[in-house]
DNA sequence: ATGTTCTTGTGATCTCCTTCACAAGCGAGA
DNA sequence: TCTCGCTTGTGAAGGAGATCACAAGAACAT
C-alpha cells in the first residue's frame, strides 16, 4: 500500500494519535481535519495527506470517527501487538525509564532492565529486577525483546547496542550522547536532551540577533 | 549572516559540535567534513552546506581545527554565555533531570525545580531545593531563568508553561505528551519519549511488511 | 618555482515534502 | 428528490533542503 513514508509523516501520525487517544477518552466522537491539525500543531491539508498515504478514513462533510481512526492509526504505527523493550543501563535516565508507568498502557512492556554495576544487580525498580549483562542474550531470547534501549554511559553505548541487536532487537532507542551504528534494517532514533537545549538556546539567540538589526532591516 | 537557519541545520549542528568536543578531549585538532559526517550521520558536502551558512571555517587542502570550530559552533549556537534552567514539576522525569550531571558541564546551570505537592516542598535533590509554584515568578526573575523545562502531568503542562513564559522564560523544553502553546517568538521543543518508541515500531513493523511482499515485488 | 594531491566552499540540480485548490461525496432540511 | 453547506481526498504547483560536481586554494615534495 504505502512506499516509502517519510519520518516527518510517522512522527505526526504518533501525535495524531496521542490526541485521538485524548479525545476518545472524553468521548468525543468525530474530529475534523482541521481539528486534529489545531491540537498537534500541522495544517489541515497535511493531515489529510497524511492519512491518504494509508487509505481514506473519514467521511466527507463530516469528518473522522475519533475512535475508529484512533483503531486505524494504531494498527497502522504496528501498536496492536504488545513490544518487549529493554533497558540496557539503570543510570539517571534508566531508572526514571523503569518507574515510567505510561508505557505499559501504551502497550510497551518493559520486560528486563541490565547493569554493568555489580551493586545494582538484583535492585528492583518499578518491578524490574536489575540483571547482570551475562544474562542479555538469554533474556532478550526468552522474553522476545524486540526494542533495546541505550541508557548507558557514551562509552558503552555502542558495544550494548551491538549486542542487543545481535541478541535479537529490531529497534535501538539510543539516549546516550553518540551516533550509534546499527546493521541496516535495524530501526534506530535518538533523544538527547543535551541536543534540544542547544537548539533552543540557538533559537533564542538567532531572535534576539535579528531583534538587533535596525528595523528597516534592508532585504 | 545568516538569513533562516532551518530547524535540521541546526539539530546537525548540535551534533557536530558533539562531536568536536569528543575530539577536542582526545586532542586531535583536524577534522575533515568527511570524518565529522562519518561520525555524525549525515555526508561531508551536507557538513560543509551547513557550516557555509555561517562563514567559512576550513583550510582547503587540511579541513577544520577542531578546537577552533569548536568553539565557532558553541558562538553560533549561543553557547558562550551561560543559561539558566528551571524544572517545573519533579517526578520521574523532573528528578532524573536534576540529577543529570553533564547540564552545568555544558553550560546550563539548573537554578531551580518546582513542585505542586506539597510533601515535595524543602526536598533537595542533586543540590536543588523544591519550591512551591507561589515562588516560581520571583525567583524566574531573581535568577535569570530563561528556560524552562516542562516535566509536570499532561493536565498541568500548559498552564506552567504559560506562567514561565509570562515569568520571563524566552524557551520552552517540553516533556508532557501534549502540544504547548506559547507566544510566537518564544523557542519551543518537544520530547516524548513513546512518540519516538511508537515511531520505531512503525519502522519495525513496515520493514517486516515489505520483507512479506514476493521478493520479485512488482513496483 | 612548479606540479601533485587533497579538501574546502558553493552554484546548480534534484528530490522530496508541503501547500494549494478544487472536484467528489455526505448529510440535513425543504 | 433536490439543494445547500461542509469536509474529505488528491492531482498539481511550489518551496525547501539534500546532493552533485567542480573550481579555488593550501601544503608538500621535487
Amino acid at each position: 500500500m504505502a512506499r516509502k513514508i517519510s519520518d516527518s509523516t510517522v512522527r505526526r501520525l504518533s501525535r495524531y494519535l496521542r490526541r485521538l487517544r485524548a479525545l476518545d477518552r472524553r468521548d468525543q466522537e468525530v474530529v475534523s481535519s482541521r481539528g486534529l491539525a489545531e491540537s498537534t500543531g500541522t495544517t489541515a491539508a497535511q493531515v489529510r495527506k497524511d492519512l491518504s498515504h494509508f487509505g481514506s478514513f473519514g467521511k466527507r462533510g463530516q469528518g473522522y470517527d475519533v475512535h475508529d481512526l484512533r483503531v486505524q492509526l494504531e494498527e497502522i504505527l504496528g501498536l496492536t501487538r504488545r513490544w518487549s523493550v529493554a533497558v540496557l543501563g539503570v543510570g539517571k535516565i534508566g531508572s526514571a525509564l523503569l518507574g515510567y508507568g505510561l508505557f505499559r498502557q501504551r502497550g510497551f512492556d518493559v520486560a528486563a532492565a541490565f547493569d554493568a554495576d555489580p551493586a545494582k544487580i538484583g535492585l528492583e525498580l518499578g518491578g524490574i529486577r536489575i540483571q547482570p549483562l551475562s544474562e542479555l542474550e538469554q533474556t532478550f531470547s526468552d522474553r522476545g525483546v524486540s526494542i533495546a534501549i541505550i541508557a548507558t554511559p557514551v562509552e558503552a553505548a555502542q558495544e550494548m547496542a551491538t549486542r542487543a541487536v545481535r541478541a535479537g532487537a529490531s529497534a535501538v532507542l539510543n539516549f546516550a550522547p553518540v551516533k550509534l551504528d546499527v546493521p541496516p534494517g535495524v530501526a534506530m532514533r535518538e533523544m538527547d536532551v543535551t541536543l534540544e537545549l542547544e537548539g533552543l538556546c540557538y533559537m533564542v539567540t538567532a531572535a534576539g540577533q535579528a531583534a538587533d538589526r535596525p528595523p528597516d532591516g534592508n532585504e
